[in-house]
DNA sequence: TGCGATTATATCGCGAACGATTTATTTTTC
DNA sequence: GAAAAATAAATCGTTCGCGATATAATCGCA
């Protein structure tokens, strides 16, 4: 296949024409990345995530932070209990709704913020990509990810 | 911010400014999306790209499949025994070099690759994208991810 | 030749991630 | 106002994914 060409139909099996497999394969580059930024705040990398919802508004339900995270239930849960027993979080009951827990950063919770302070542009840096670059390519692939959840 | 804009510093800590989150979405996106198209191969999506490395190229080491899976070992040996387990592939020592394991597609695994020849159309579909689109945005990512690991 | 270093795969423990199901609560409906 | 429907989390079982380590085979070199 030429570099201008489109995939030809037998071209269609190839790994390398996989779009899927790029984003695939970027999200495990990506956690790579994290992994020694984040050591220093006991965080994994979808921990980090949550932490960041948080931050950016505090006490929320399990759902909303599912919603914003496209997390199930089943995910989140055993997460935020780790989370919890680490002293970042806390999770109560809402006393009107007795269905909802709700989210909320502990002191170190919010204290923590302070510390990942550096992180994105530790990770913008890793990307060798200009700003405009990182904001254009992040809308193109959050419409995908629209389209895909049709 | 407006639309044009850069994220100001405060904004770099916003979930929807993370070009890494929107791969990591994106990512989960392409799992719900396949789930149904492979169920009917009995495949997971990771055990389908392993598929189709070896639909390009039969009788690889599990080294090789690393390399261009970007996987280790510790995620592909156990795998490798499901897809083993199912008859799709056959997992022979190298006879002369004994470190080595061979993965082979069976019959069954070959013929495969058949009913399986409709999916990446379904999955093209699913992006709402035009083919030179999806050329391009792959590129795109398979660079940051270069990038990212260098 | 033989022994230390390297290489290839496997094993283990842990943390995601999901679908299916369960439990508990609230809302709707009759 | 009670039974039925809907909603919110949690639980369970399975699969991925990695780092650290183990095991086994091969290589390098004195």
């Amino acid at each position: 296949m030429a570099k201008a060409d489109l995939p030809s139909s037998e071209d269609l099996m190839k790994l390398d024409n996989f779009l899927c497999f790029a984003i695939y394969s970027a999200n495990h580059a990506f956690t790579r990345v994290y992994k020694p930024l984040l050591d220093a705040l006991d965080l994994t990398y979808p921990q980090y995530l949550v932490m960041v919802v948080l931050w950016e508004k505090d006490d929320q339900t399990v759902g909303s932070l599912g919603e914003k995270l496209f997390l199930e239930s089943s995910t989140l849960t055993p997460m935020l209990k780790r989370l919890e027993a680490m002293g970042y979080i806390a999770r109560v009951r809402d006393k009107t709704d007795e269905r909802q827990v709700r989210v909320r950063l502990t002191g170190t919770g919010k204290a923590l913020k302070e510390k990942a302070s550096g992180v994105p542009l530790g990770i913008a840096d890793a990307t060798g990509m200009e700003p405009a670059e990182i904001v254009r390519l992040k809308q193109e692939i959050a419409a995908l990810r629209a389209s895909l959840l049709r």
